[in-house]
RNA sequence: GGCGAGAUAGCUCAGUUGGCUAGAGCAUGCGGUUCAUACCCGCAGUGUCGAGGGUUCAAAUCCCCCUCUCGCUACCA
């Protein structure tokens, strides 16, 4: 057994908000890597937690009316909770508000600053005043603020800056010389062709514009910027001091053996986390690996919509095995997986209820059946055992291999293939012919010995993935975990033991109408949450309306239509006619003629002075023998009852709509 | 618009450095079985591997181009 250190980690959740599945998926991957390599032997330290500091979060609480250490102790307390629901096997939870976080990086920040990697510049851009925000010159809006929309005029603000295009170089060569370094390798030229080749920016590491950080302890006025605060946690966790008292746990795990990140920042941790590294004279992480993402099939996921998919939701409904399973199982290597909730359920059946709870069920309730839940080895072979044999003992390696690559998803699947050998090997052997013949019985005593022993292993191969699914099934055969050398033998289960006369169900088939049924409810209590916080009335209350839905046009087919404002300046009835109203309708400098069949819901002394949407380039036609030059838009509803269009502001009469 | 990723069976996806009739699971059809959670086992398919061009003895795989999708980002009719 090896005694190596393994350390590590995943990225650090920014505490904006409660996260989806989508960013749960990726603490279940490094818990499965963890508990495989202390299955292993490995001594492994694996640190999980909060990223607690910026502008968002600033904001956020703002607008809830709390402070922002109030707003990030609920959501770190929230993503933690995630964490603990998924039940993740983290050593130590760090949050970047903790006191030795804090003091770490203003030490390092110190550090940096004083060997001239951090230097005092200057930040340009244009400057809005009220709202204390520097915007660049594409963000603005008609040359003014976006936010508010006033005057806003060019300015500095003082911040302080990282050397990157020092340590250039010696990173280029670390990854050139470390193909292993950033993993999948199709990122590695990525990072070199966009950002290394063309040559590295200086990095802004501070900020004045807000307060919510840690403060540059010599210079009060900067707080430090994201990055540098969120990347050093991977040190600070574990007890890095800059003045080079860290502590022997530090000593032992640094470096990491695997930072596991989303795809999406690769950039940081590849460039400028061993920069920050170089910089402090530490040795960098031996593996990064950018997992893809588990995105939502079809629509975009919204909470507005009501249709974001929540870790705790799916664990309430299939329980927490069953969602480790499903993101494990469902995310590729490179590519981005799809979870629906018509996926969950197809691999839950399929997969997790049909092939493993059931392959345990059947097989106990037949030693309960034949020999009292008595199962014990005859040595009564047969030829037909031995390929059983060889896929189960040579799955821990199969595993093993996956694993080293980073493919778990092929690691489960080779756990669930052990398991679908056992059910193949049932209908070869056919137990119930067996215990109709007496004389066969030590060969049935075998064949259940065969099993339960394959399915020990099988479970025990499953801990890294499905740890409580695990221990039920080794708990109903009464078997206890083994060590990883051990699960490449055969026939260790004890001869003789007595397997539970009760076998519970692992996994309940689950009913998709049924499920589907759930998840409606879900998503209605999401809209309406979503509509508390937003201040928005529950639209249930509100009748909606279908129409037939027209086909889809191009934006080409949109823009031949001309939508104006117009302004009612003159209204009269069309004489012989029950529905119309005629109105002269002021557009820019000319008066339109336009009739409309709007008598029954307007008079023409209301309809005079408003101001109406107008289609003004719609072919002239003559109705009631009175031409009209134009349609004006109105709303209809179930019953036929019209409303006219009116500008929400005030516009001026002849302002395109478009 | 910029950057990135992708397009393979009805669905979700594999396909390692180009190499024998392109695979898996689910779904479908047929057959077997009854210990078990209407389950399990076997068999059977179906694919112009997004379109077009090129390199090669050989292309799903490499190159060019096009179309579409997705993500990020900037913007906008």
């Amino acid at each position: 057994m090896c005694k190596d250190k393994y350390y590590i980690t995943t990225a650090i959740a920014y505490t904006s908000g409660k996260p989806h599945i989508g960013n749960s998926y990726e603490i279940v991957m490094a818990d499965a890597i963890a508990r495989h390599k202390r299955q292993q032997g490995y001594d492994v330290y694996f640190q999980t937690g909060t990223d607690e500091h910026g502008q968002k979060i600033e904001e956020k609480a703002k607008a809830a009316g709390i402070t922002p250490k109030e707003f990030v102790d609920n959501v770190a307390g929230i993503i933690r909770g995630i964490c603990d629901s998924l039940n993740v096997s983290y050593d130590h939870f760090i949050r970047t508000t903790d006191d030795y976080h804090e003091k770490q990086i203003q030490k390092i920040f110190k550090k940096m600053y004083a060997q001239g990697d951090i230097y005092k510049g200057a930040y340009e851009g244009m400057y809005c005043t009220p709202c204390e925000s520097f915007w660049t010159e594409s963000q603005l809006v008609d040359g003014k603020c976006p936010d508010c929309g006033r005057e806003v005029k060019p300015a500095k603000e003082e911040a302080y800056f990282f050397k990157m295009s020092k340590y250039a170089d010696r990173l280029i060569e670390h990854i050139n010389s470390h193909p292993e370094f950033i993993q999948p390798v199709s990122r590695k030229n990525e990072m070199m062709n966009n950002f290394l080749l063309p040559g590295l920016q200086d990095l802004c590491v501070s900020r004045t514009s807000f307060k919510w950080g840690i403060p540059v302890d010599f210079d009060d006025k900067h707080v430090v910027y994201v990055w540098l605060d969120a990347l050093s946690n991977y040190i600070t966790g574990i007890g890095y001091d800059a003045d080079g008292n860290s502590s022997d746990l530090y000593k032992k795990m640094w470096p990491a053996d695997l930072h596991l990140i989303g795809k999406d920042i690769i950039r940081f941790h590849t460039i400028y986390w061993p920069i920050f590294l170089m910089s402090l004279g530490e040795p960098l992480p031996k593996h990064v690996f950018g997992h893809p993402w588990l995105l939502q099939g079809g629509e975009k996921m919204s909470k507005s919509r009501g249709n974001v998919i929540y870790a705790d939701d799916l664990i309430d409904m299939f329980g927490v095995d069953a969602v480790r399973y499903f993101v494990l199982h469902e995310m590729p290597y490179e590519n981005d997986g799809t979870i629906t909730w018509d996926l969950v359920v197809e691999r839950f059946n399929s997969d997790l209820a049909n092939i493993i709870g059931n392959l345990v069920n059947r097989t106990i309730s037949m030693s309960n059946k034949y020999f009292d839940g008595i199962v014990e080895s005859t040595g009564v072979t047969a030829d037909i055992d031995s390929d059983l044999k060889e896929v189960v003992t040579s799955a821990r390696d199969k595993i093993s291999a996956k694993m080293e690559d980073m493919r778990v998803a092929d690691a489960i699947s080779e756990v669930i293939a052990l398991f679908r050998r056992c059910n193949k090997y049932i209908d070869e052997t056919e137990p119930w012919v067996l215990a109709k013949d007496e004389a066969a019985k030590p060969r049935l005593k075998e064949v259940l010995y065969n099993l339960t022993e394959s399915i020990v292993i099988g479970a025990n191969l499953l801990i890294p993935y499905m740890p409580e699914t695990a221990s039920k099934i080794l708990e109903q055969v009464n078997a206890g975990e083994r060590s990883y050398d051990d699960l490449a033998s055969y026939g260790l289960f004890k001869s003789g033991t007595k397997v539970t006369d009760k076998p519970q169900i692992l996994f309940a088939r689950q009913d998709l109408k049924e499920v589907m049924i759930k998840v409606e409810e879900i998503q209605a209590a999401q809209r309406a949450e979503y509509a508390k916080e937003n201040g928005i009335e529950p639209e249930s209350e509100e009748p909606v309306i279908d129409v037939e839905i027209k086909p889809e046009i191009t934006y080409d087919d949109f823009a031949k239509l001309q939508f104006r404002i117009g302004k009612i300046i003159k209204c009269e009835e069309v004489p012989k006619s029950k529905k119309l109203l005629c109105s002269q309708v002021k557009i820019g400098s000319e008066v339109k003629q336009i009739v409309s069949g709007i008598k029954q819901y307007y008079t023409p002394e209301e309809m005079v002075g408003k101001k109406v949407l107008v289609l003004t380039n719609l072919k002239p036609a003559t109705l009631a023998g009175v031409v009209s030059e134009g349609m004006l838009l109105c709303a209809e509803d179930a019953d036929g009852n019209l409303a006219l269009v009116t500008p929400e502001k005030d516009m001026p009469a002849g302002a395109e709509v478009c």
